[in-house]
DNA sequence: TATAAAATATACCGATTGGTATTTTTTACT
DNA sequence: AGTAAAAAATACCAATCGGTATATTTTATA
């Protein structure tokens, strides 16, 4: 990795959190210089604008985490227990992910659903990834006969992603993680009475 | 009304979509000014800076909802029917929400939790209203026979925002009617078999 | 209709914004 | 070790930010 390319993967790892926390448009060039320590020069260097890494920002954001769950439930055997395990990630993981801002899919959705266009693209993607990612598991679930053949695949991922940021968004405005925990219970619940066999 | 309430209504309610879609950080006074086609005087005249004129478009927003909510619901004489009417409540107006900019509730949320702590309160207070709001209705179900007795009022509430707070911002950021559908649909089976008698 | 008060518009302020041009420092290679 | 290239720091820019002081207009009242 040479020096620029380690540069710029240090102002993205330093920026991550403050993006997450603060909003593309509530984080200036000031916020970023101060969270790495470097100067306006080296981060124009490396990068094109402020769209410019809080895209990267992103990606990485969306990447890490993806590498964490996917490492979590690479430990499980069974699809019904990778599914399970999906929210036990959330159970033990919460107060990381809430420290850093909460989930970077919600925030860069809210925002950039009526502005930001540049995002917009990549959080659709994202999501639309995601959503195929939990599918994969279903249907692989179904193949081996773990789960109900008729369900569709595609919609309960959807449902799944929509209960854990429903209770994501709620638990952390109201400092709550019991509402957290049972949005996490709604999806296991749905698990067991209406994808498992 | 004076002439001064008379405008500081109008800034509020030129202001409330631009503050939804934009968001606080991302909402400047020159927005407001071009907004509203009044001077940055006239403003200043009838709010003290713009944490107020945000603050009051975040109740005037809030209370615009809730009233129309209110009246949907009024309509229906049986509890159940006020939890389902709830439902279509969103099935028929979620272009209109969406057109400005979505749930209030919700953009206010993801801005609010990690800073602008003066909006965070009053998020916090409409969202416990909100689901005090629902709760009663399931209560006096409850004491109707209507709903189930052993039911917790106040969860099922919160888990009835959980999923539609999903549904919205899915369905926003993907631009598809569909996951708002389904999320609604998943709220009134939970009514059909876990709420109702 | 004169006049005081209220409301609005204009003109201005320092600070901060994102971004660029230039200089200095560091790195890699002969 | 000398040197060219790459990287980073400094210095600067116009535009915009939220906010204020003052001037002008509108309103209400006597």
């Amino acid at each position: 990795m040479s020096k620029a390319e380690n540069t710029r993967q240090f102002i993205i790892e330093k920026s991550a959190p403050i993006f997450n926390m603060k909003g593309y448009a509530g984080t200036s060039l000031a916020d970023l210089i101060e969270a790495t320590g470097l100067t306006k020069g080296s981060i124009y260097g490396n990068f094109e604008n402020k769209d410019a890494v809080a895209l990267a920002v992103y990606e990485h954001n969306i990447n890490a985490l993806k590498k964490r769950i996917s490492d979590f439930l690479s430990k499980e055997i069974t699809e019904n227990d990778k599914l399970i395990a999906f929210t036990e990630y959330y159970r033990s993981n919460w107060k990381r992910v809430f420290e850093k801002g909460g989930c970077p899919i919600q925030n860069a959705s809210i925002e950039a659903d009526d502005n930001l266009s540049f995002l917009k693209k990549h959080v659709q993607n994202s999501i639309i990834n995601w959503a195929k990612d939990i599918a994969a598991i279903i249907e692989k679930g179904q193949k081996k006969g773990e789960f109900k053949k008729d369900i569709n695949a595609s919609e309960y991922a959807y449902t799944i992603i929509t209960v854990l940021e429903g209770g994501i968004m709620l638990s952390k405005i109201m400092n709550d993680r019991k509402l957290l925990f049972s949005a996490l219970n709604r999806i296991d619940m749905i698990i067991r009475s209406e994808i498992k066999q």
